[in-house]
RNA sequence: GGCCCCGUAGCUCAGUGGAUAGAGCAACAGCCUUCUAAGCUGUGGGUCACACGUUCGAAUCGUGUCGGGGUCACCA
């Protein structure tokens, strides 16, 4: 149990011992004490005051008397500021909380709980390579995945590659019209961009085609619809659902060039998914949907053959679920796609995460759902999230402004191959240590990067504060680490259990200091921080709890000395300190999917 | 226009009912003969967009105003 949780459970039962009131977790605040006051824990008294018909100081002296008389262990001692009872805890309650965890590679993570749950993530479309923004999702996507297997879930990662529709066709139709049967290995392209240039082109010329057609006197819209190239498109994807054997065939080879691309980039990612479903199969699934709603009349067809679903009672509006030609649109798929996941797995929760610019499509994909009367509507979760923008404004695929992500790791990678080049303090590396090492660092300071800010919130990518590796980075808790390893390395002669087991026998005669109390304090919170970063979904919590970690142990380490420390029992209680740092340090920032250096 | 999200230091972000609102970057001043200076210590920097309300107590909750963004496609 954590110590917040111990302080309110005792103040409950020494309240009830005083006044005979039953009081429950909500009625009063368990806060952690102010670093300009005196204390661990403090107990609010506040909303204690008009039930008890007490005075601050009474009711502070009362609780604050019967707690240290009952828990002797646990406190020291207590001063009461205002409506604040402040609480110390005594050096010997910290001692054995790091006793008895310092080595526990587990610490912090809870229990299994059995409750399924699947997190969709990444789901690209397959006619460009990977950006920025993905690289939120999937960063944003991953951690969450290992945020909630740490609090006990059973975890799926999936991801839906959007491997058909009109966009695909558009890559389809560009490289058919002019690659001249080139491809990724006559021209030494990596294959998602090869095919992402196409869609390039495409659009390039269905813009020329557009311009020509309005040049010569008609309106936008009509030329819009009636240029050539789209024309052809729009033919090509109805060939496709109609199963043409050398549309399949072009889409395979393509897609097959692409998936070859992405596979490689999650890969230098450490980006992994359990489960891959392919839209070019659910939406199968979906249009079988259609076909019930249809008949049980949930739905409605108009009269050029498409099919609706009004929602407008929800507050939605009316959705096209498939075109009049009778191809499928987007949330055809999901349709499909949403009932698969709950049956295949029983899953008790679904996450999908997505940009914030689909919490309408989301919504509406809730609505149908429910309309068709599936159980598991409030099991799906919307986990949206914040686009990423750039100091200049949007990305913008149609301007050239979007970063792609192969590009931006390349430059993390360089950039830290530079600075370590710099600092000069890793010559005796091997090549192979070395790519190891900036890769390790590079996509460190980017995974830090992008998960530090809360994923409900848009987020500006600055390109020379994203480089930094000073300050609230992933490097500089990758070298909190390496500094302790290499304490470690150092003292390592003292490591024997024999030393261990004479100091866990022996008292520590000397008092704690600030920075050793605050470090013990602060380790200890690191299981509830798991459960709130779970509950929020949410891994900057992590992020910005083990900054905080690698800066007080910064702090301590130029303050103390572990190696020459005062008394051998002394040296004995910060290596303690310094291996469970260590452990948190590594375990949290696994959550975040960044590994940390022995040497840096 | 309807619905949704956001507004905290020069910049990027924490803090979501408690004490004198915090970090990082940027600026300035110090600290390496002692465990890695990718570090540490200090200084300056705030009308928490604005107004009213609820509360013993509001950056945090409510209402309204202003400003920014998203969305309301036979795109995905």
């Amino acid at each position: 149990m954590s110590f917040t949780k111990t302080i309110q459970s005792a103040a409950i039962e020494c309240l009830e011992e005083l006044y005979g009131n039953k009081f429950s977790e909500k009625d009063f605040q368990v806060n952690e004490t102010k670093v300009e006051f005196k204390g661990d824990y403090t107990v609010v008294l506040f909303s204690l005051l008009k039930p008890l018909k007490e005075s601050p100081e009474n009711l502070g002296k009362k609780l604050g008397d019967l707690l240290i008389k009952k828990h002797a262990n646990l406190f020291s001692n207590y001063n009461i500021i205002k409506g604040f009872l402040n609480l110390s805890l005594s050096d010997d309650s910290l001692l054995n909380l790091l006793k008895e965890n310092y080595d526990d590679v587990c610490f912090g993570k809870n229990p299994l709980n059995h409750k399924k749950v699947m997190v969709e993530y990444s789901s690209p479309n397959t006619n460009k390579p990977l950006h920025l923004g993905h690289l939120r999702n999937i960063f944003i996507g991953w951690s969450v995945s290992e945020i909630l297997k740490a609090n006990g879930n059973e975890v799926y990662k999936s991801s839906i590659v959007n491997d058909r529709g009109i966009h695909i066709c558009k890559s389809m139709i560009a490289w058919q019209e002019f690659a001249k049967n080139a491809t990724p290995q006559s021209t030494n392209t990596k294959g998602d961009h090869f095919v992402g240039n196409y869609y390039v082109k495409f659009n390039d010329e269905y813009r020329k085609e557009v311009k020509e057609i309005v040049d010569e006197g008609k309106p936008e819209a009509e030329a819009e619809k009636e240029a050539p190239i789209m024309k052809k498109t729009q033919q090509m994807l109805l060939d496709w659902e109609n199963g043409k054997p050398e549309v399949i065939e072009l889409w395979n080879k393509m897609n097959g060039w692409v998936y070859k691309g992405f596979d490689e980039t999650y890969k230098r990612l450490g980006t992994d998914f359990d489960q891959t479903f392919y839209e070019s199969k659910t939406y199968i699934l979906g249009k079988e949907f259609v076909k019930k709603g249809l008949e049980d009349g949930s739905f409605y067809k108009k009269e050029d053959g498409s099919v609706w679903i009004d929602l407008s009672d929800a507050g939605l509006d009316e959705k096209l679920l498939l075109r009049g030609d009778g191809t499928s649109v987007y949330i055809t798929q999901d349709i499909g796609l949403v009932k698969q996941k709950f049956e295949e797995y029983q899953l008790d929760e679904s996450i999908y995460v997505i940009g914030d610019e689909q919490i309408y499509h989301m919504n509406v994909l809730k609505e149908i759902c429910r309309k068709l009367g599936m159980t598991f509507t409030d099991k799906i979760f919307h986990l949206s999230y914040g686009m990423v923008e750039l100091t200049t404004g949007k990305m913008k695929s149609r301007e050239g402004t979007v970063v792609d992500a192969d590009d931006l790791i390349d430059e993390m990678v360089d950039t830290s191959k530079k600075h370590t080049e710099d600092l000069g303090k890793v010559k005796d590396f091997t090549e192979v240590e070395l790519k190891e090492l900036y890769e390790t660092l590079g996509l460190g300071a980017m995974k830090f990067y992008l998960l530090r800010v809360d994923p409900k919130k848009r987020m500006v990518f600055n390109p020379e504060e994203s480089i930094d590796f000073h300050g609230f980075t992933g490097p500089f808790i990758q070298y909190t680490y390496a500094r302790i390893q290499s304490i470690l390395r150092k003292t390592g002669e003292l490591m024997n259990n024999d030393q261990w087991g004479m100091y866990n026998e022996k008292p520590l005669l000397e008092k704690l200091f600030p920075l050793e109390r605050s470090l013990i304090t602060f380790l200890e919170k690191y299981s509830n921080i798991i459960s709130q970063a779970a509950d929020e979904l949410n891994p900057s919590v992590i992020a910005n709890y083990v900054f905080h970690l690698a800066k007080t142990f910064n702090s301590f380490y130029a303050e103390h000395s572990v190696a020459n420390a005062e008394s051998e029992e002394k040296k004995l209680l910060r290596l303690q300190i310094s291996v469970m740092t260590a452990t948190v340090i590594k375990s949290a920032m696994q959550l975040l999917g960044i590994k940390v250096p022995e040497r840096m």
